[in-house]
DNA sequence: AGAGATTCATAACGCAGGTTATAGACGAGA
DNA sequence: TCTCGTCTATAACCTGCGTTATGAATCTCT
């Protein structure tokens, strides 16, 4: 089993130990890893949904192409993350997913997640709480494009991409690699890409974030945390105690 | 059974005949109703997770308050919705949820979910699919939050209700009651409710809005439609063609 | 190594929407 | 019926961010 793998377990199975069938079933999920490269388009907008994946290497992102032109960037996915589980229920996808840059996915059938339920309520339960979690990030992202400022925004985004690589290990003296152009970051942000070059100007200015190309380090990540007064509750969730001896 | 059973039953067992036992777990749910006032908190943000609530008779709205002071409303729920799956897999709330006027809600136990997909994989699915839903229309927020501009989004927002009010038999010569007021619909929007205001004398002039006091007149649902591109995948869904035989 | 394409920084300008203020309309309670 | 509080409309003013533009830096391809 190997490092990512575990990843992808500890998501599902961290609220309680997996039976030796749940594992096998899990990874059953990353048989047929592929290659992919920058700007793939995984699938767009509408298209069947027929298959969900693992990211095993790379980032990837969900998007919807607007009426107006302009692009809103749903989620941003790292290595670990399942793609897909947004349009589980539905018959056409409801976004769009693309690489950033090149990586490795490992896709899986509807049909295999369907017997993960049947097999194991475990699990079940499991991916309602991870779908449960994907909406919590959801909803932070949707408060803070509601509700502050282009500086606050791109904090917690920053913030938010911390906590997530450091859980993988991807961060190492609070720096880590960030992929996405200033204009996918508006995209995901709500705002220009010259304002997100203006806001990384001026949160450099203020000590609190430098940048050298796809370079990001945090000199203090308190202080930014401080910043967005950044709420992790769905990064390292309390799990619910019922879930315990839910087996 | 009452109208509003059969439109929770709508909800989760859309997805295939029910059998008995599944009826009588859904019913379960229902047991017992209680009035709640307007105004009325039904539980705070970072509350501990115990109950979830089917809404009977009624609006209310899932909110968080924020440090700067301001509030953003992530949903409102009508009569048939179920409140709090937002937090199903958490030990604390996400968010808080008030009643907007006065109803009657339905309260059940975070173990009686547990037992409604132990027993019925084909319940437990469609619980996962409510929740997707549920993310899929939060997705639709975000995405006008971050890059439609007010009239867009309120003229959204308003066709997102006329929609699902049409579903539950409330809406009649296209007109429905709508109880928040204009400062709660920016906290919705991310508008202040000054704008809104303008936002309703603007759509008002274009004949697209007609409103007194609690009282909206869409007078033309189709304008309307076309001007906000309304994509209502999520909510009159296509279910995905692997749902049907998985019982 | 050179050419063209991206990406980024910064400036100048305009506007959508925030803020504050004021007054009228309506609703609940005595 | 009057009063007080809440909700709404509209105006005046201000600012954060979008837009457009330009040049520099960096990547890609050959």
């Amino acid at each position: 089993m190997t490092l990512l793998d575990s990843i992808v377990m500890q998501g599902l199975g961290r609220h309680g130990a997996l039976t030796a069938e749940e594992k096998t079933l899990l990874l059953d999920l990353e048989l047929n890893p592929r290659r992919a490269a920058a700007g793939e388009v995984l699938w767009q907008e509408s298209a069947d949904v027929d298959l969900f994946c693992v990211v095993k290497e790379g980032w990837a992102y969900s998007y919807r192409n607007l009426g107006n032109g302009s692009m809103q960037i749903l989620k941003v996915y790292l290595p670990g993350d399942i793609i897909g589980m947004r349009d589980f229920g539905f018959a056409r996808r409801l976004a769009g997913v693309a690489m950033i840059n090149d990586g490795v996915i490992s896709p899986f059938t509807h049909q295999q997640l369907f017997e993960l339920i049947g097999r194991s309520p475990a699990l079940a339960a499991s991916i309602i709480a991870t779908v449960v979690r994907q909406q919590a990030m959801l909803t932070e992202r949707l408060v803070y494009l509601g509700r502050y400022a282009a500086h606050e925004r791109l904090a917690h985004f920053l913030y938010e991409l911390y906590l997530r690589l450091k859980r993988i290990g991807a961060v190492t003296d609070n720096g880590f690699v960030m992929p996405l152009s200033q204009e996918q970051v508006g995209d995901a942000l709500g705002l220009s890409a010259v304002h997100v070059s203006r806001t990384f100007s001026m949160l450099r200015d203020e000590g609190l974030v430098v940048r050298d190309r796809q370079h990001v380090v945090l000199p203090d990540p308190q202080a930014l945390a401080r910043l967005v007064e950044f709420n992790d509750t769905y990064i390292d969730e309390t799990l619910s105690p019922a879930f315990h001896g839910f087996h």
